[in-house]
DNA sequence: GTGAAAGCGCTAACAC
DNA sequence: GTGTTAGCGCTTTCAC
């Protein structure tokens, strides 16, 4: 029974020590660096094992100016639609070495510059960001610190980085054109805040949408909220009370499509019969719901997986001009419209 | 327009050079561990600004061996459980100053492992953990380590670190003794799989609710399963297919629920009529169901705050004794029993 | 193939 | 109140 406690961490000196080697045969042992005799190598792995020693991170990254470590930083880790993402980046990044770990801004431009600044105080090998603002969050220190951004969803201001994103606008175009076919002609629109381009995008979809179908463009029926359940829920009450209520909603994100529904039914409306609902993001509970719910669905996992991509070739090739990758999402009619 | 390129990033030599301080002063006035008198604060305040000069994260922890930031690893990062949780730590690790970093383990026990070597190797201030095994997951080397844990949600084996859990075992027994007062008597329970103390305890809460009203222990109406969508989906099909199916069911986890759900439709059961469910979790979209879900509530915001306030008192207290947290979950009764 | 030595950027003793 | 100095643990020349 060893009842001796380490009361301090192992140290690479501890380990040369132990192997009988010098602390730089320890390093090329462990980094592969450079080829080590194999017997002084399996004494080094030997002595490594026996002292639970792990190389101290900070140390290495002094040394080294760079770390293994990817930041993930999105708006709201709440939201399944970007948990998904980050699955995705996360595997690509696990099978390249890289960890990654996630930092939640919460739609919060001060807490995102906060992460901003620990990424680059870090050193971390990579960010990928879905930021808070398109037109205020501020990517620019990342790129001066030299380290590789890739921005997914949202698309950012300065056009200076690489980005992976959705044809939102084809999107909702499509979900509006969906709601035309089956009959509807006074269609809303419930979407997010102007600094989001995806909020502007999917209205932008709607738009083109009943413009091409000659259907007539009622401001009153486009709402703007946040992308919270509370807003969908106040912005689908108002559309409600209008004089000539809507017969169909394009909700364009899928926290505030909960709320859109919970709206309806505490006005005591049908859906699909007096109101029509085409959400944005496919869930498990889509599909549970009674009717089960029509979505634009985002290829979430894909999304994350081509930032990991990117990040990936950014590193191996500096120079390359900066990369825009545009996935399409794609409708799942169910039984809503 | 200047159009000088900083290549590479400013140091603490640099802006004491340009502050004609030394280095000693500038981390003096950053860290404010000692005073400075004003001018010459005022001097560094200046240089740092104009030298956008980010202290080095790496050499700060190496020369400190420590950092300002918190860990915390999850099992499922998709689980909305999880990111409630989530935010409450952030909430209250933020106030404190720490920054919080989140780590998926997925459920694996190497992916935890590989997490907690990123939590020593980078000498994280503290880790919250919702182990992915009671039995398996070892938290040994981040207490040898000396860092300050907290495990969540789930029991740690060992039963060395503090932890903040809910009573499992009284919310199945509520939920469990709801279902027989509403007059169900074949009762089903579908749990997860005995490595997780979560799925043993809400097991043993139904059990302990059927004794006492003396229903009787049916074997083949409980189910164990992981704690997954699909599992939840094969267990409820299994379920309705016995000869003698049941007329209530006990789901012990959101998304196994979302999958029962699913079943029960697939099957053309109704939901109260044939089947009546209590899941465990709540969840915005739980209400929105017809009919709506009965659930066991977790206060899983406030899981997270105090696994923040245990990170830090251990930290302020390290001789204080291992602390456990028990919180209480509460029914939520609607339309779905 | 190997070791000695320097130094990454920062902070905490120590001296003044 | 301030500067000088040493050193945290590691990797990488450089010399052999």
């Amino acid at each position: 029974m060893l009842a001796a406690v380490q009361s301090r961490a192992a140290t690479i000196d501890d380990v040369a020590r132990a192997a009988g080697v010098s602390p730089a045969t320890v390093s090329r042992v462990l980094n592969g660096t450079r080829e080590v005799s194999p017997d002084r190598a399996e004494r080094v792995r030997v002595a490594v094992a026996a002292l639970g020693y792990q190389p101290f991170g900070p140390a290495r990254a002094l040394r080294r100016q760079a770390t293994d470590v990817w930041a993930v930083i999105v708006a709201d880790i709440e939201n399944p639609f970007f948990t998904s993402i980050v699955r995705g980046i996360e595997d690509g990044g696990r099978e390249a070495g890289f960890r990654v770990m996630l930092c939640n801004s919460d739609e919060d431009l001060r807490k995102e510059a906060d992460y901003v600044d620990v990424a680059i105080s870090e050193r971390m090998a990579g960010v990928v960001i879905a930021v808070a603002s398109t037109r205020a969050s501020k990517l620019d220190p990342l790129l001066d610190a030299g380290i590789a951004v890739v921005a997914v969803d949202r698309r950012p201001g300065g056009g200076k980085v690489d980005c992976v994103l959705v044809d939102n606008d084809r999107g909702a175009a499509e979900g509006t054109a969906h709601l035309i076919d089956v009959g509807s002609r006074r269609i809303a629109c419930i979407t997010g805040p102007p600094r989001l381009s995806t909020a502007n995008e999917r209205l932008s979809g709607y738009r083109r949408a009943l413009r091409r179908a000659h259907v007539a463009l009622d401001p009153s029926l486009v709402a703007r909220t946040d992308f919270r359940e509370t807003g969908g829920y106040k912005a689908m009450r108002e559309l409600c009370s209008l004089p000539q209520p809507p017969d169909a909603v394009l909700v364009a994100n899928n926290l505030m499509t909960v709320g859109a529904l919970e709206a309806l039914r505490d006005e005591g409306l049908s859906v699909p019969g007096d109101v029509r609902v085409v959400g944005f993001d496919d869930a498990p509970w889509a599909k549970l719901l009674q009717p089960s719910l029509t979505v634009v669905a985002q290829p979430t996992y894909e999304i994350g997986r081509r930032s990991a991509e990117l990040l990936l070739t950014a590193r191996s090739q500096p120079a390359r001009p900066r990369q825009e990758v545009l996935l399409h999402p794609h409708l799942i009619v169910r039984e809503s419209t």
